[in-house]
DNA sequence: AGACTAGTGTTCCACTTAGGAATAGACGAG
DNA sequence: CTCGTCTATTCCTAAGTGGAACACTAGTCT
């Protein structure tokens, strides 16, 4: 069968597994993209409505959801067929390498091309944006808490949560670190 | 002027101006590949080959790079035009935050639909699988050696590495500690 | 009441990027 | 003198983005 899918499309499928107290969940293509945009996007990527929207019809395609007109729009929820060829994949497919793009990096890179001073503003301005993304997956692990315990629902979300802290913290390290460095280059 | 490029056309242009000893750096797209995945790949993309030669097109097209024939293919060297494009872009443009895709940071978030044991070994073999990254970019920061103090050509190059090694070495300690973590969940 | 903003829900299109395969010459090893 | 590997390049397709367009709902301002 074709499970030979891009990662995304599970990324979104997975999101459906984590079920309400009352049962299974069921989600517009809007509401999909609400809950990428909470979580999905501190370490896989935010997809555009397009692509949530074009996602869902081939997943429905395949039989991994199914869709079902409701007040809402079409909401769509993940069928035994999905859940499954989900577990096949977390089992048997290789995760791969993870690719970071980062723009602050790489403009770094070429710091010998503008003076010292924008680069600092520029590591200065990255700081801010830091906080600001911090805060937002702060939020996100204070919405799991009560569910986070080693068995329960938001077990896992709340590692992976925890994992985006610590590299946010860890990253507000380096970079004043690098702005002292340059700071003493002067 | 169409000054509008996609940041990964800055980013192969900026990897023109590390010139050698000898004046500036000409490169066939063969060649502008290999330095690309040594180095760019850490933090920014390794573009396929086929993007490398469109970027080189498209920058000869506008003027930023110059093609010339010799004996090893089509060689490419930046212009003055060039250089002066990436430094406004550098100073005028926003850098945008990071995107980071972390396929064990998705799987680790569905961590519910397997068992445990499937979990930590994908922690494990990932654990490996940083040592192996950072082995290759300890291997480039050593290259790095005898032109990376403060005002050398290699300083930028340098400080990003360092900032590289940091990070995988960060990542080592958050991943043992997942491990730790799930580990007691049993 | 009427106008106006903001949020929800969805589709379409054009464009860019990414990945893989295919091709071809050159070069050294067996 | 053939095989594999490295260099160099092109082509095709799939994946992903961004924006425009459209429609419907609900609340706010005047």
């Amino acid at each position: 069968m074709g499970q030979d899918l891009p990662v995304t499309s599970f990324a979104l499928l997975g999101l459906f597994t984590f079920g309400d107290d009352d049962g299974p969940r069921s989600l517009t293509g809007y509401e999909l993209k609400q809950v990428a945009d909470a979580t999905l996007r501190f370490y896989w990527v935010s997809p555009a409505m397009s692509q949530v929207y074009k996602e869902l019809s081939r997943l429905a395609e395949r039989g991994l959801v199914s869709p079902s007109d409701d007040e809402r729009g079409t909401t769509y929820s993940i069928t035994s067929a999905g859940r499954s060829a989900l577990e096949t994949w977390m089992r048997e497919s290789e995760p791969g390498f993870s690719v970071l793009k980062h723009p602050i990096a790489l403009r770094l890179l070429l710091g010998h091309l503008v003076d010292p001073s924008t680069t600092l503003a520029m590591l200065r301005n990255h700081l801010e944006a830091l906080d600001r993304e911090r805060e937002a997956l702060v939020e996100v692990r204070e919405s799991l808490r009560g569910a986070d315990a080693p068995r329960q629902t938001f077990r896992h979300p709340s590692l992976v949560a925890d994992w985006g802290l610590e590299y946010f913290a860890h990253e507000r390290l380096i970079i004043d670190d690098l702005i002292r460095r340059i700071d003493q280059d002067e």
